[in-house]
DNA sequence: ATTCTATTTAGCAAATTAGCTAATTAACTT
DNA sequence: AAGTTAATTAGCTAATTTGCTAAATAGAAT
């Protein structure tokens, strides 16, 4: 279960253009980036990349797009595997999961008409 | 429909502690505070403050929420309504609804299976 | 017309963030 | 064991953010 500051650091990884574009591309799939380059067919991770090859998707320096995606990590927004010496990037559908509950519980709520919305049309 | 920019607002807005407590004493309904004092029964608008009312509930100088809410504004996530010299600030439904469909999708593509999701356990 | 209430704007300081390069660590390959 | 590849850490700067107080604006009430 996402406390308040869970949700406060997930909400600040997704703010900001950088990370939420690395998001964005782990989460929508811009990559293929096999374990084993030799027999891409076996054991590949769709969607997982490494730091390198998101890296190489944005004009910035490779430690700048570490730093995003470790606090990306730390927001439980990704996951990161390390399998020898690289690391494999997913997204966490845990947390996603839980996020969208948050909003679903929010809309639901007005839906049922606990609360009145001022009519500001008039 | 939210462009990415529109997103990334909306993120940044809620990725503030101080923001995140805001947003949420008026999506869960902390307050009641009615147009005409007098009469609480006509006209009250549930949920929306005035923003005295809810920089009152926090540490801040009233300036400080003031901006917090002008940012929150910007980014849609609350609607803020001038009536006599007060303003009546109010949830963003249809934001909420919006953002809670993005969600929604995310997690639905992944459900379907679509995406192979690697398994760190083993 | 003056005062009061509600809010915003301006301008400032401190803290945080986001980028960089250089150096380091970790693990594989030869 | 030396070299290569992948990623992080350290230390720096510039930009942005978040708070403040004082001043300004808008509207209502006296």
């Amino acid at each position: 279960m996402l406390n308040m500051e869970d949700k406060i650091k997930i909400f600040k990884a997704l703010g900001n253009k950088t990370r939420f574009k690395i998001f964005k591309n782990i989460f929508t799939g811009g990559y293929a980036c096999s374990i084993d380059d030799t027999q891409p067919e076996d054991d590949i991770i769709a969607q997982a990349t490494c730091v390198t090859s998101i890296a190489e998707q944005f004009n910035f320096a490779l430690p700048t797009i570490s730093r995003h995606l470790k606090e990306m990590k730390d927001a439980k927004i990704i996951r990161m595997t390390k399998i020898k010496n690289k690391i494999y990037i997913e997204p966490n559908i845990e947390t996603m999961k839980e996020i969208a509950e948050c909003f679903n519980t929010l809309v639901k709520k007005y839906e049922s008409g606990v609360v009145y919305q001022y009519d500001n049309t008039k």
